[in-house]
RNA sequence: UCCUCAGUAGCUCAAUGGCAGAGCAUUCGGCUGUUAACCGAAGGGUUGUAGGUUCGAGUCCUACCUGAGGAGCCA
């Protein structure tokens, strides 16, 4: 018994597989079976003269996604687009798909519309199992990252009392006659774990029913947030380089083959290396405004503004590794972050945004240490002070400076394969007009 | 919420207002090295829905439904 992925290990010995018949072609009396485990596929050799009848007529009567067990003995071969063949001398069927009733995805192109609606099938086909094993991997790495560096996970509730930020829409639930809400972000529960361990970080499903109908948009994303007490900006744009770039350099490492897989241009990701280049947000827009007097931006930037989804892939498409912004203007950002200490106009915050035009990854900030400037914050954004209660706390109690950043898993999958569209990174993706399957 | 585009066979798409078509998939036949194999044949249609214009509508008009791309907002 063993995988596809590990046949090169067993050349000339007999082995078993266990998986589905990807495709069938044959040649008179020759049978070339494509089969594929998950780890993998491998392409079978069945001539009508080398095994029995029954042998045979089982392979040429096997229909796409058929579930099999195959024995056969390794073989190594120029041909073989993996190097090695099978050659095939026994087969169990366990289920044969009916042709009545043939698997819908085929090997030729379909529509959006179509492969969504059939996304519990199309998760077989060898494109999106490489770019799941690749989110899998990146779970792994940027866990690994954290809990090598002294973080401790901790996980904050999905059902909520509150908005964490005001200004997302959140997805109300019926909770014993009140109402909740689902989770925008941790943060705030985590920078109270945070003063409790010191550096925490969550990892989890989070929900916005925003309206957004763009490649880089869900209703349900994965985020993984790190926390740390003791640290500012600074500590926290270090984190998010070495991060970013241990991330991409396990991905290289260990999913190559998978990221070849998907067509990603490689050498774009062998660049990723900290440090990242860093920009106050007064020097992008200078930049912005630079590319509009050339021609190269069509809408001038307005100061004072957050940036447009224009404007970041023309920031982002300047440099051949992520793209730090830091200190935006106060007013166009969220109510706890920490403003400069050398202007008060500026908040304490950046924005990593991924090269070729992927967008923000990830968003963070130093957080308000002080009780009075954060109260004074929930009530000019006129957030209920009472259900803040808990969060002002943190600041009655060994307040501290603390910073911390959220980081979309969903984007990172979409930069990292090359992707177009965030859809493709997830199992099920949630969007504005889906929730099946 | 706004702007733009699309909806025809299981899938991907054709069809000047004038006979509903092709490739793939499926079935049958041929081929001993195929790489989304190829060659031959067969079956497969309420043209998203409802109305309207017209001698005649897949095609033009109106409304609606569904989806896609973008904007805003965000990770």
């Amino acid at each position: 018994m063993t995988t596809i992925d590990k046949v090169g290990e067993h050349e000339g010995q007999r082995v078993t597989l266990r998986g589905w018949l990807y495709n069938l072609r044959a040649s008179g009396k020759l049978l070339f079976p494509i089969f594929r485990d998950g780890s993998g596929t491998i392409q079978g050799i069945v001539p009508k003269a080398a095994v029995s009848p029954e042998t045979f007529e089982t392979v040429k009567g096997l229909t796409q996604e058929s579930s099999v067990v195959v024995r056969g003995r390794v073989r190594a071969d120029q041909r073989a687009p993996g190097g090695y063949e099978l050659d095939v001398d026994e087969v169990e069927v366990r289920q044969r798909v009916d042709e009545n009733a043939p698997f819908p995805i085929t090997l030729k192109e379909h529509g959006v519309d179509f492969l969504m609606e059939h996304r519990h099938l199309w998760v077989r086909t060898p494109r999106q199992s490489a770019i799941l094993r690749i989110r899998a991997e990146i779970i792994k790495a940027a866990r690994d990252f954290l809990d090598g560096a002294g973080f401790t996970l901790t996980d904050p509730p999905i059902l909520t009392p509150a908005a964490c930020e005001g200004t997302s829409t959140l997805f109300p639930v019926e909770y014993f006659g009140e109402e909740a809400f689902l989770t925008q972000s941790g943060q705030l529960y985590i920078e109270s774990t945070a003063l409790a361990l010191g550096k925490v970080y969550s990892f989890g499903p989070t929900f916005r029913a925003e309206k957004s109908k763009t490649r880089r948009h869900l209703t349900e994303f994965w985020m993984v947030e790190p926390e740390m007490a003791y640290a500012g900006l600074d500590e926290l744009m270090e984190l998010a380089e070495h991060f970013i770039a241990f991330i991409v350099d396990r991905v290289l490492g260990r999913r190559r083959a998978d990221l070849v897989l998907t067509g990603r241009d490689i050498a774009k990701l062998e660049a990723i290396q900290a440090p990242f280049p860093r920009l106050r947000y007064d020097e992008a827009v200078a930049m912005l405004n630079a590319a509009h007097a050339r021609g190269e931006l069509p809408q001038p930037f307005e100061y004072g503004n957050d940036f447009g989804s224009p404007d970041e892939t023309y920031l982002s498409s300047q440099y051949d590794r992520p793209l730090m912004v830091h200190r935006y203007p106060a007013a166009v950002k969220a109510f706890y972050m920490q403003p400069d200490p050398e202007d008060a106009r500026y908040a304490l915050c950046v924005d990593v945004l991924a090269p070729e035009g992927y967008g923000e990854v990830i968003g963070g900030s130093e957080r308000i240490a002080s009780y009075n400037l954060l109260k004074q914050r929930i009530e000019e954004h006129h957030l209920p002070l009472d259900a803040f209660g808990w969060y002002l706390d943190l600041r009655r109690y060994g307040s501290v400076q603390h910073a911390g950043f959220g980081m979309g898993i969903e984007r990172a999958v979409a930069w990292i394969c090359g992707l177009d569209h965030v859809r493709e990174t997830i199992p099920f993706a949630r969007t504005l007009n889906r929730m099946y399957p």
